[in-house]
DNA sequence: CCAAAAGTGTTGCCGGTACACCCATGG
DNA sequence: CCATGGGTGTACCGGCAACACTTTTGG
């Protein structure tokens, strides 16, 4: 929903849809989502969501991948569509579809250099976006709150292995609430949403300690 | 999606939007969906989805709605947006929005004499529709049977006031499987989802038997 | 020696499921 | 008299939450 194109440039190409991307990571302490700041009007100055008009014989998700690629250098994570808007106030397209992803900061590299800025913001700082953003992005955080407690959908949150508390630490960012070692473990375990995988070398660690995986990496809905 | 119109008129409208809408009811034994007969090509001949292109300064909800309208003469009741998909084979538009409807059969009324034929197919006699409507009506059931356990969205298949045995039929139509009346009873009481409303009137019941309302006639998600 | 991280079991509660019999009536 | 529908209580089981202490090591 960038639409850094000025408006008169918006000459119909065969599609008026446009995606926009809700794209979280979790930061030291709390949930963050992706932001730019805009360039041009409408909303020139104000913090939206990245998102652009569909390109001509372009897929849905693959505008959501090419954005999430551009933003912040990643692609093959989690990504899954939200919500379908229409009318947005002051959006060209004629539909909005939303879409929301989660990345691992540490594997990010943000196009800081560019004009739009991206940034992380944490969730609970971000008000008075652009168009509609707020609404989405409520939204999107309700879905991955819920997600969380089926899915593996935190597998693009942490590196290919990784200790139970580390997977502890993003889960209690997103939920917002402290949780129990061992409940937490045996939740994960039971559920098939990990495995153990090997130990810790000896560097940068205490002692050796368990390393678990994700059982996998693709997004799976039970 | 039904595009009767030929090919050729598809002139743009400033729109290349469309919905399809998948409206469930529930019949003596089991769940049915309102398909039609397509009268022009593509797939002419074949069964597929109510839907259709978005009209000038329509939302998406609104069309969806117009053509629940259309087809079954009923409005005011469950409609949720579903999913959306884009480059659907053979579809004039560019992205189409699935909606999905609940409605009672006994407040309805098919417009049979219409050119598309508008008939309620059980759902597991349908295969081969036009389009991808196949996976559409696969994902909306599934969406169905699930929000089923945590929401009243069955209020639209029901009359105002019930018997818990009429419910529990509704429900166990849907879901394919015998259910245990205390236990369905506590359940859907517990959850807040209907409560006590009065007695039967003498005609046509064995004996006075205690009626139900839904608590909420909106869609809740828990 | 202290802060930080890993590891490990038991108990109680609640929600869900299984299960069987009686009453009233219309045909 | 029988088929149909309404109405009711209990017992077991499994999942989930609460809860505390020990070990190791880097600083």
């Amino acid at each position: 929903m960038r639409q850094a194109e000025p408006l008169t440039s918006l000459r119909y190409t065969g599609s008026m849809a446009a995606v926009v991307v809700v794209i979280f990571t979790v930061e030291k302490e709390g949930l963050s989502v992706l932001l730019i700041e805009r360039a041009a009007p409408p909303y020139q100055g104000s913090w939206a969501l990245p998102g652009g008009l569909l390109r001509e014989g372009e897929t849905l998700s693959g505008a959501a991948t090419r954005k999430l690629a551009d933003e912040t250098g990643v692609s093959d994570l989690f990504l899954e569509q939200l919500f379908t808007f229409d009318h947005v106030p002051d959006s060209a397209a004629e539909v909005v579809v939303s879409y929301f992803a989660l990345v691992d900061v540490a594997r990010t590299r943000l196009r800081a250099e560019s004009e739009w800025r991206p940034a992380w913001r944490p969730i609970r700082a971000t008000s008075g976006l652009a168009f509609d953003n707020d609404r989405i992005i409520a939204y999107a955080e309700e879905r991955l709150r819920n997600k969380l407690d089926y899915t593996n959908i935190a597998y693009s949150l942490l590196p290919a292995q990784f200790t139970m508390t580390a997977m502890q630490r993003v889960y209690e960012a997103i939920l917002g609430e402290a949780m129990d070692k061992r409940n937490f473990r045996r939740r994960v375990v039971g559920l098939d949403i990990v495995r153990e995988t090997g130990l810790t070398t000896k560097q940068g660690a205490y002692r050796p300690a368990m390393l678990y995986e994700f059982t996998s990496r693709e997004p799976m809905t039970f």
